[in-house]
DNA sequence: TATTGTTATACTCTATAACTATA
DNA sequence: TATAGTTATAGAGTATAACAATA
């Protein structure tokens, strides 16, 4: 896995070099820090629920835009559409979505909810809710607002707005036939 | 992998039940993908020097104290020993740590840095300075102290300044003989 | 010939257990 | 009996290629 896998690395002894800023000064190790501990506590929060963040994201995203193909669905969340079999597959089969030929492009499938899933997804919803509130606990309105304001500017200028995690595009370019 | 691995979900389509949150305005969501992110970048960013962040990790706790044994460092960076192992292999085999038998407990190896290690791990230093640039670019001075200062209080709250990475500390307390 | 969905394979990471040598 | 380090294995997760059906 990609992260900063070391912590706290602002112990007392010194450095003779460089002298660089320790760790927990560093914007871009707290960030991955927190992004690592945040994922991680989502996902362990959505396992009651049976769900993984993936399958969040799917099902947020079809439940905004239904009737979207795998392709399109695979696209808009910056998966590959292989990946995107398996989840679907998974989503089904806990009767969450369904796979509908498509009556033109019978090549295609689209996905739509279930009430089930309408039902299940008000309550992870709810669970990420949650998280919210647990993760900034401790800041009142105003600074967490001016937090989310700083790291949406921050998003934005690393260009994940666009909606392609930089982890993947490298992959989502790739062509399978030659 | 952990993560949200969904993106943008912010899209134009309405939600008709709870209508929660757009993803792009919680916090949480902004954590895991600017982590991500960063996680990323840092690897990428080290990959010439031949490094991964795991290896920048060990390098900087050495050089912070030098001489601990595998299974200390393991402990202070969070990773299993046996994970350790390999980092340590790696290292070696690149000539950045040595492994010394202490004298007095024959089963441990103290790691101590090579002088090449220190070149390197400057050189590491600056790279990771750039990142931190590079993330941060679109701040001034002032907003930049302000959003480290609140990701610090966040992480403190969750209990990362400890030490122990959240996802790996269950696997940490696991010993292996039954 | 290109595209949608699928399946199969490989490769990396990580988790766990088991072994050795020392204590 | 316990601990430090090592090795081996198994399991996720993910990337890549190849295939069938359809366009």
């Amino acid at each position: 896995m990609i992260w900063f896998s070391y912590n706290h690395l602002m112990g007392t002894q010194q450095r003779e070099h460089g002298d660089p800023t320790p760790l927990a000064e560093r914007g871009a190790f707290l960030l991955s820090q927190l992004g690592y501990h945040v994922a991680s506590r989502a996902n362990e929060l959505l396992a009651p629920l049976g769900l993984r963040t993936p399958h969040y994201g799917v099902l947020m995203q079809v439940s905004r835009e239904e009737g979207l193909t795998q392709q399109q669905l695979a696209d808009s969340l910056g998966v590959h559409r292989n990946a995107m079999v398996g989840l679907i597959d998974e989503l089904e089969g806990r009767e969450l979505v369904r796979r509908e030929r498509d009556t033109r492009d019978r090549r295609a499938h689209r996905i739509r909810l279930t009430d089930r899933a309408r039902v299940l997804l008000d309550e992870a919803d709810a669970v990420i809710d949650g998280l919210e509130r647990e993760v900034f606990d401790g800041f009142n309105r105003d600074e967490r607002a001016r937090l989310v304001a700083l790291l949406g500017r921050a998003a934005e200028r690393a260009d994940l707005r666009a909606g392609i995690h930089p982890g993947l595009r490298r992959h989502r370019s790739t062509r399978t036939t030659a």
